[in-house]
DNA sequence: TGCTATCGATAATC
DNA sequence: GATTATCGATAGCA
Protein backbone atom coordinates (compact mmCIF):
# COMPACT_ATOMS: atom_id res chain seq x y z
CA UNK A 1 0.00 0.00 0.00
CA UNK A 2 1.37 3.35 -0.58
CA UNK A 3 2.54 6.10 1.56
CA UNK A 4 -0.33 9.22 1.57
CA UNK A 5 1.74 11.79 0.17
CA UNK A 6 0.23 15.08 0.97
CA UNK A 7 0.01 15.95 4.64
CA UNK A 8 -3.28 16.95 4.91
CA UNK A 9 -4.69 14.07 3.12
CA UNK A 10 -2.39 11.77 5.56
CA UNK A 11 -3.90 13.33 8.57
CA UNK A 12 -6.90 12.73 7.77
CA UNK A 13 -6.61 9.23 7.24
CA UNK A 14 -4.73 8.57 10.18
CA UNK A 15 -7.49 10.06 11.63
CA UNK A 16 -9.98 7.95 10.43
CA UNK A 17 -7.67 5.10 10.17
CA UNK A 18 -6.98 5.41 13.89
CA UNK A 19 -10.53 5.58 14.49
CA UNK A 20 -11.28 2.21 13.04
CA UNK A 21 -8.26 0.40 14.82
CA UNK A 22 -9.25 1.46 18.08
CA UNK A 23 -12.36 0.20 17.36
CA UNK A 24 -11.44 -2.85 16.01
CA UNK A 25 -9.09 -3.57 18.98
CA UNK A 26 -12.38 -2.94 20.93
CA UNK A 27 -13.80 -5.49 19.22
CA UNK A 28 -10.85 -7.96 19.97
CA UNK A 29 -10.54 -7.31 23.19
CA UNK A 30 -14.06 -8.08 23.78
CA UNK A 31 -14.19 -11.21 21.64
CA UNK A 32 -11.34 -12.70 22.78
CA UNK A 33 -10.58 -11.95 26.47
CA UNK A 34 -7.19 -10.24 25.56
CA UNK A 35 -5.47 -8.12 27.27
CA UNK A 36 -3.34 -5.24 25.07
CA UNK A 37 -1.70 -1.82 24.95
CA UNK A 38 -1.14 0.24 21.99
CA UNK A 39 0.88 2.96 21.36
CA UNK A 40 0.82 5.09 18.42
CA UNK A 41 2.71 8.22 17.36
CA UNK A 42 1.69 10.17 14.62
CA UNK A 43 4.16 12.78 12.70
CA UNK A 44 2.77 15.29 14.42
CA UNK A 45 4.93 13.36 17.73
CA UNK A 46 1.33 13.21 19.25
CA UNK A 47 1.21 9.90 21.26
CA UNK A 48 -2.25 7.87 21.15
CA UNK A 49 -2.84 5.29 23.48
CA UNK A 50 -5.49 2.16 23.52
CA UNK A 51 -5.37 0.09 26.75
CA UNK A 52 -7.55 -2.83 28.45
CA UNK A 53 -7.24 -2.97 31.43
CA UNK A 54 -5.05 -0.13 31.38
CA UNK A 55 -1.42 0.10 31.28
CA UNK A 56 -0.29 -0.64 34.25
CA UNK A 57 -2.21 -3.74 34.44
CA UNK A 58 -0.57 -4.74 31.02
CA UNK A 59 2.86 -4.26 32.17
CA UNK A 60 2.09 -5.68 35.32
CA UNK A 61 1.46 -8.44 32.98
CA UNK A 62 4.95 -8.73 31.77
CA UNK A 63 6.37 -9.22 35.15
CA UNK A 64 4.01 -11.91 36.47
CA UNK A 65 2.50 -13.84 33.62
CA UNK A 66 0.30 -16.52 35.31
CA UNK A 67 1.03 -18.61 32.34
CA UNK A 68 4.85 -19.45 32.80
CA UNK A 69 4.23 -22.44 30.70
CA UNK A 70 6.50 -23.11 27.95
CA UNK A 71 4.36 -24.61 25.11
CA UNK A 72 6.48 -26.93 23.27
CA UNK A 73 5.04 -28.92 20.57
CA UNK A 74 5.76 -32.62 20.74
CA UNK A 75 5.49 -34.58 17.47
CA UNK A 76 6.86 -37.76 18.82
CA UNK A 77 5.38 -40.58 17.06
CA UNK A 78 5.83 -44.02 18.41
CA UNK A 79 8.70 -45.31 16.35
CA UNK A 80 8.74 -46.10 13.27
CA UNK A 81 9.74 -48.40 10.41
CA UNK A 82 11.81 -51.12 9.50
CA UNK A 83 15.09 -50.36 9.00
CA UNK A 84 17.19 -51.15 5.93
CA UNK A 85 20.07 -53.55 7.99
CA UNK A 86 22.07 -53.87 4.62
CA UNK A 87 23.04 -50.35 5.15
CA UNK A 88 24.27 -51.28 8.63
CA UNK A 89 27.82 -51.75 7.57
CA UNK A 90 28.12 -48.26 5.84
CA UNK A 91 27.07 -46.74 8.68
CA UNK A 92 28.92 -49.03 11.45
CA UNK A 93 31.65 -47.05 9.66
CA UNK A 94 30.38 -43.70 10.07
CA UNK A 95 29.27 -44.67 13.99
CA UNK A 96 32.98 -45.20 14.16
CA UNK A 97 34.10 -41.58 13.26
CA UNK A 98 31.09 -40.14 15.05
CA UNK A 99 32.46 -41.61 18.47
CA UNK A 100 34.98 -39.54 18.08
CA UNK A 101 32.73 -36.17 17.08
CA UNK A 102 30.32 -37.12 20.30
CA UNK A 103 33.34 -37.31 22.71
CA UNK A 104 34.39 -33.67 21.83
CA UNK A 105 30.43 -32.00 21.66
CA UNK A 106 29.73 -34.16 25.50
CA UNK A 107 32.88 -32.09 26.79
CA UNK A 108 31.55 -28.87 24.79
CA UNK A 109 28.35 -29.36 26.12
CA UNK A 110 29.58 -30.65 29.70
CA UNK A 111 31.57 -26.90 29.57
CA UNK A 112 28.78 -25.37 28.85
CA UNK A 113 26.31 -26.52 30.70
CA UNK A 114 28.54 -26.66 34.16
CA UNK A 115 29.16 -23.20 34.04
CA UNK A 116 25.41 -21.58 33.58
CA UNK A 117 24.52 -24.08 36.27
CA UNK A 118 26.64 -22.61 38.64
CA UNK A 119 24.68 -19.11 38.59
CA UNK A 120 20.90 -19.72 38.87
CA UNK A 121 19.44 -18.55 35.94
CA UNK A 122 15.85 -17.16 37.42
CA UNK A 123 17.96 -14.73 39.23
CA UNK A 124 20.36 -13.64 36.47
CA UNK A 125 18.35 -13.27 32.88
CA UNK A 126 18.55 -9.52 33.16
CA UNK A 127 22.49 -9.40 34.15
CA UNK A 128 23.88 -11.87 31.27
CA UNK A 129 25.39 -9.00 29.22
CA UNK A 130 27.23 -8.37 32.27
CA UNK A 131 28.12 -11.69 33.46
CA UNK A 132 30.15 -11.85 30.38
CA UNK A 133 27.75 -14.12 28.33
CA UNK A 134 28.47 -12.60 25.36
CA UNK A 135 27.57 -12.81 22.27
CA UNK A 136 30.48 -15.05 21.04
CA UNK A 137 29.90 -17.50 23.54
CA UNK A 138 26.44 -17.60 22.90
CA UNK A 139 27.45 -18.61 18.96
CA UNK A 140 30.06 -20.81 20.36
CA UNK A 141 27.42 -22.68 22.60
CA UNK A 142 25.15 -22.89 20.02
CA UNK A 143 27.52 -24.45 17.41
CA UNK A 144 28.35 -27.08 19.94
CA UNK A 145 24.84 -27.95 20.50
CA UNK A 146 24.30 -27.54 16.81
CA UNK A 147 26.84 -30.03 16.12
CA UNK A 148 25.78 -32.25 18.80
CA UNK A 149 22.53 -32.21 16.93
CA UNK A 150 23.82 -32.61 13.84
CA UNK A 151 25.92 -35.71 14.52
CA UNK A 152 22.51 -37.52 16.03
CA UNK A 153 20.57 -35.91 12.70
CA UNK A 154 23.08 -37.76 10.47
CA UNK A 155 22.84 -40.77 12.65
CA UNK A 156 19.38 -41.27 12.24
CA UNK A 157 18.78 -40.44 8.67
CA UNK A 158 21.73 -43.12 7.93
CA UNK A 159 19.60 -45.34 9.93
CA UNK A 160 16.31 -44.76 8.54
CA UNK A 161 17.55 -44.70 4.99
CA UNK A 162 16.36 -41.67 4.00
CA UNK A 163 18.51 -39.83 1.79
CA UNK A 164 20.75 -37.28 3.54
CA UNK A 165 23.95 -35.15 2.96
CA UNK A 166 25.40 -32.41 4.56
CA UNK A 167 27.30 -33.07 7.91
CA UNK A 168 29.12 -29.95 8.85
CA UNK A 169 27.54 -27.05 11.28
CA UNK A 170 24.66 -24.76 10.59
CA UNK A 171 20.99 -25.62 10.54
CA UNK A 172 20.46 -27.27 7.25
CA UNK A 173 16.62 -28.36 8.16
CA UNK A 174 13.82 -27.00 7.54
CA UNK A 175 13.48 -23.94 10.74
CA UNK A 176 10.59 -22.65 9.84
CA UNK A 177 10.53 -20.22 12.43
CA UNK A 178 6.81 -18.98 14.05
CA UNK A 179 6.96 -16.21 16.75
CA UNK A 180 3.82 -17.00 18.47
CA UNK A 181 1.13 -19.82 18.21
CA UNK A 182 -1.68 -20.62 20.02
CA UNK A 183 -4.14 -22.40 18.37
CA UNK A 184 -2.04 -25.15 17.96
CA UNK B 1 -20.20 -7.10 20.50
CA UNK B 2 -20.42 -10.68 22.28
CA UNK B 3 -17.83 -12.48 23.95
CA UNK B 4 -16.94 -15.64 22.07
CA UNK B 5 -17.51 -18.51 24.84
CA UNK B 6 -16.03 -21.81 23.45
CA UNK B 7 -12.26 -21.57 23.76
CA UNK B 8 -11.72 -23.47 20.66
CA UNK B 9 -13.91 -21.17 18.63
CA UNK B 10 -12.25 -18.15 20.77
CA UNK B 11 -8.63 -19.62 19.57
CA UNK B 12 -9.71 -19.85 16.09
CA UNK B 13 -10.75 -15.70 16.37
CA UNK B 14 -8.09 -14.98 18.22
CA UNK B 15 -5.73 -16.69 15.54
CA UNK B 16 -7.69 -14.80 12.20
CA UNK B 17 -8.16 -11.81 13.96
CA UNK B 18 -4.64 -11.09 15.14
CA UNK B 19 -3.82 -11.72 11.44
CA UNK B 20 -6.08 -9.20 10.31
CA UNK B 21 -4.69 -6.67 12.67
CA UNK B 22 -1.15 -7.42 11.87
CA UNK B 23 -2.01 -6.67 8.12
CA UNK B 24 -4.34 -3.49 8.99
CA UNK B 25 -1.41 -2.26 11.10
CA UNK B 26 0.71 -2.66 8.20
CA UNK B 27 -1.11 -0.60 5.81
CA UNK B 28 -1.73 2.21 8.58
CA UNK B 29 2.60 2.29 9.30
CA UNK B 30 2.56 2.44 5.24
CA UNK B 31 0.11 5.16 4.69
CA UNK B 32 0.89 7.64 7.26
CA UNK B 33 4.27 7.16 8.23
CA UNK B 34 3.66 6.60 11.98
CA UNK B 35 5.30 5.02 14.64
CA UNK B 36 3.30 2.10 16.58
CA UNK B 37 3.66 -0.50 19.46
CA UNK B 38 1.48 -3.10 20.22
CA UNK B 39 1.80 -5.20 23.00
CA UNK B 40 -1.03 -7.91 23.42
CA UNK B 41 -1.59 -10.98 26.25
CA UNK B 42 -3.73 -13.83 25.35
CA UNK B 43 -5.44 -15.99 27.44
CA UNK B 44 -2.47 -17.98 27.78
CA UNK B 45 -0.28 -15.69 29.08
CA UNK B 46 1.73 -15.60 25.86
CA UNK B 47 3.11 -12.17 24.48
CA UNK B 48 2.42 -10.78 21.53
CA UNK B 49 3.73 -7.72 19.91
CA UNK B 50 3.78 -5.68 16.79
CA UNK B 51 6.32 -2.33 16.73
CA UNK B 52 7.32 -0.32 14.46
CA UNK B 53 10.13 0.60 13.86
CA UNK B 54 10.54 -1.11 17.01
CA UNK B 55 10.30 -1.07 20.73
CA UNK B 56 12.91 1.05 21.61
CA UNK B 57 12.56 3.14 19.28
CA UNK B 58 8.90 3.90 19.83
CA UNK B 59 9.73 4.14 23.60
CA UNK B 60 12.17 6.22 23.37
CA UNK B 61 10.00 8.61 20.93
CA UNK B 62 7.98 9.04 24.49
CA UNK B 63 10.58 10.70 25.94
CA UNK B 64 11.89 12.61 22.94
CA UNK B 65 8.75 13.69 21.06
CA UNK B 66 10.42 16.66 18.69
CA UNK B 67 6.92 18.00 19.54
CA UNK B 68 5.83 17.07 23.08
CA UNK B 69 2.58 18.96 22.46
CA UNK B 70 0.99 15.59 24.49
CA UNK B 71 0.93 14.85 27.73
CA UNK B 72 1.84 10.98 27.97
CA UNK B 73 1.55 8.47 30.38
CA UNK B 74 4.58 8.14 32.47
CA UNK B 75 3.49 4.27 32.85
CA UNK B 76 4.27 3.56 29.58
CA UNK B 77 7.72 3.73 29.80
CA UNK B 78 7.89 0.77 32.51
CA UNK B 79 5.98 -0.95 30.00
CA UNK B 80 8.79 -1.70 27.55
CA UNK B 81 10.89 -2.01 30.48
CA UNK B 82 9.01 -4.91 31.22
CA UNK B 83 8.76 -6.54 27.97
CA UNK B 84 12.42 -6.30 27.66
CA UNK B 85 12.62 -8.87 30.41
CA UNK B 86 9.61 -10.62 30.09
CA UNK B 87 11.52 -11.65 26.81
CA UNK B 88 14.48 -12.38 28.41
CA UNK B 89 12.65 -14.49 30.63
CA UNK B 90 11.07 -16.52 28.38
CA UNK B 91 13.99 -17.48 26.39
CA UNK B 92 15.94 -18.64 29.42
CA UNK B 93 13.01 -20.92 30.08
CA UNK B 94 13.53 -22.06 26.89
CA UNK B 95 16.93 -22.63 27.58
CA UNK B 96 16.41 -24.51 30.49
CA UNK B 97 14.13 -26.97 29.25
CA UNK B 98 16.64 -27.27 26.45
CA UNK B 99 19.09 -28.20 28.59
CA UNK B 100 17.18 -31.20 30.31
CA UNK B 101 16.12 -32.43 26.76
CA UNK B 102 20.20 -32.18 25.99
CA UNK B 103 21.20 -33.56 29.03
CA UNK B 104 18.85 -37.04 28.21
CA UNK B 105 20.16 -36.80 24.65
CA UNK B 106 23.87 -37.59 26.02
CA UNK B 107 23.06 -39.75 28.53
CA UNK B 108 21.12 -42.32 25.71
CA UNK B 109 24.03 -41.73 23.49
CA UNK B 110 26.46 -42.24 26.32
CA UNK B 111 24.40 -45.35 26.52
CA UNK B 112 25.00 -46.04 23.36
CA UNK B 113 28.77 -45.85 22.77
CA UNK B 114 28.72 -47.65 26.35
CA UNK B 115 27.01 -50.63 25.24
CA UNK B 116 28.44 -51.07 21.65
CA UNK B 117 31.76 -51.26 22.93
CA UNK B 118 30.68 -53.96 25.28
CA UNK B 119 28.09 -55.66 22.97
CA UNK B 120 29.13 -56.34 19.29
CA UNK B 121 27.99 -53.84 17.48
CA UNK B 122 25.63 -55.44 15.06
CA UNK B 123 23.36 -55.59 17.69
CA UNK B 124 22.62 -51.97 18.76
CA UNK B 125 21.53 -50.23 15.38
CA UNK B 126 17.92 -51.57 15.38
CA UNK B 127 17.74 -50.86 19.02
CA UNK B 128 17.88 -47.31 19.05
CA UNK B 129 14.56 -46.22 18.41
CA UNK B 130 13.58 -48.07 21.44
CA UNK B 131 16.19 -46.27 23.71
CA UNK B 132 14.15 -43.44 23.13
CA UNK B 133 15.89 -41.26 20.48
CA UNK B 134 14.15 -40.97 17.11
CA UNK B 135 14.42 -39.20 13.82
CA UNK B 136 11.23 -36.69 14.66
CA UNK B 137 12.51 -35.48 18.11
CA UNK B 138 15.91 -35.21 16.61
CA UNK B 139 14.45 -33.33 14.21
CA UNK B 140 12.18 -31.07 16.50
CA UNK B 141 14.82 -30.42 19.00
CA UNK B 142 17.26 -28.97 16.37
CA UNK B 143 14.17 -26.68 15.34
CA UNK B 144 14.14 -25.44 18.82
CA UNK B 145 17.69 -24.88 18.81
CA UNK B 146 17.99 -22.59 16.25
CA UNK B 147 14.91 -20.94 16.98
CA UNK B 148 16.28 -20.46 20.21
CA UNK B 149 19.14 -19.35 19.08
CA UNK B 150 17.77 -17.03 16.98
CA UNK B 151 16.23 -15.37 19.74
CA UNK B 152 19.45 -15.52 21.84
CA UNK B 153 20.65 -13.57 19.50
CA UNK B 154 18.25 -10.86 18.72
CA UNK B 155 18.19 -10.39 22.50
CA UNK B 156 21.63 -10.01 22.99
CA UNK B 157 22.22 -7.47 20.23
CA UNK B 158 19.17 -5.57 21.60
CA UNK B 159 20.66 -5.99 24.94
CA UNK B 160 24.12 -4.90 24.21
CA UNK B 161 23.51 -2.17 21.73
CA UNK B 162 20.93 -0.48 20.54
CA UNK B 163 20.32 -1.95 17.20
CA UNK B 164 16.86 -1.42 17.48
CA UNK B 165 16.13 -4.82 15.37
CA UNK B 166 12.32 -4.69 15.11
CA UNK B 167 10.16 -7.62 14.26
CA UNK B 168 8.65 -4.21 12.01
CA UNK B 169 6.52 -5.73 9.92
CA UNK B 170 6.50 -9.64 10.71
CA UNK B 171 5.98 -10.90 14.43
CA UNK B 172 2.97 -10.82 16.46
CA UNK B 173 -0.51 -10.38 16.76
CA UNK B 174 -3.21 -10.51 19.74
CA UNK B 175 -6.53 -9.72 20.53
CA UNK B 176 -8.67 -10.24 23.76
CA UNK B 177 -10.64 -8.28 26.29
CA UNK B 178 -13.32 -5.59 26.18
CA UNK B 179 -13.49 -1.79 26.96
CA UNK B 180 -10.47 0.59 25.35
CA UNK B 181 -9.12 4.16 26.30
CA UNK B 182 -8.73 6.33 23.34
CA UNK B 183 -7.01 9.67 23.04
CA UNK B 184 -7.18 12.36 20.60
C1' DT C 1 -17.26 16.34 9.51
C1' DG C 2 -21.11 13.20 7.09
C1' DC C 3 -22.34 10.36 3.23
C1' DT C 4 -21.70 6.50 0.10
C1' DA C 5 -19.56 3.21 -3.22
C1' DT C 6 -15.96 0.29 -3.00
C1' DC C 7 -12.93 -2.70 -1.08
C1' DG C 8 -11.22 -5.66 2.49
C1' DA C 9 -11.87 -8.36 6.69
C1' DT C 10 -14.21 -11.71 8.84
C1' DA C 11 -17.54 -15.65 10.19
C1' DA C 12 -19.37 -19.54 8.62
C1' DT C 13 -18.80 -23.55 6.41
C1' DC C 14 -16.51 -27.15 4.32
C1' DG D 1 -6.57 -24.61 6.31
C1' DA D 2 -9.31 -22.96 2.27
C1' DT D 3 -13.41 -20.74 0.21
C1' DT D 4 -17.07 -17.45 0.08
C1' DA D 5 -21.10 -14.47 1.42
C1' DT D 6 -21.70 -10.94 4.41
C1' DC D 7 -20.64 -7.16 6.90
C1' DG D 8 -17.72 -3.38 8.22
C1' DA D 9 -13.98 -0.07 7.14
C1' DT D 10 -12.35 3.27 4.38
C1' DA D 11 -11.37 6.72 0.38
C1' DG D 12 -13.24 10.24 -1.90
C1' DC D 13 -16.03 13.89 -2.00
C1' DA D 14 -19.13 17.76 -0.53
Amino acid sequence: MKKVEDYADRMITFSKRKGGIFKKMNEFVAMCNVEVAILVFSQAGKAYTFAYPSMDEVAARLKNPWGQELVVKDDTVPLVEAYKKRRIQDHMIKMEALDEELAQDLEKLKLLKKSRKEKKVGKMWWNIPQEGLSMKEAQRRHRALVELHDNLREMFISLSGNGGASSSSAGSWGCDHSSGDESG
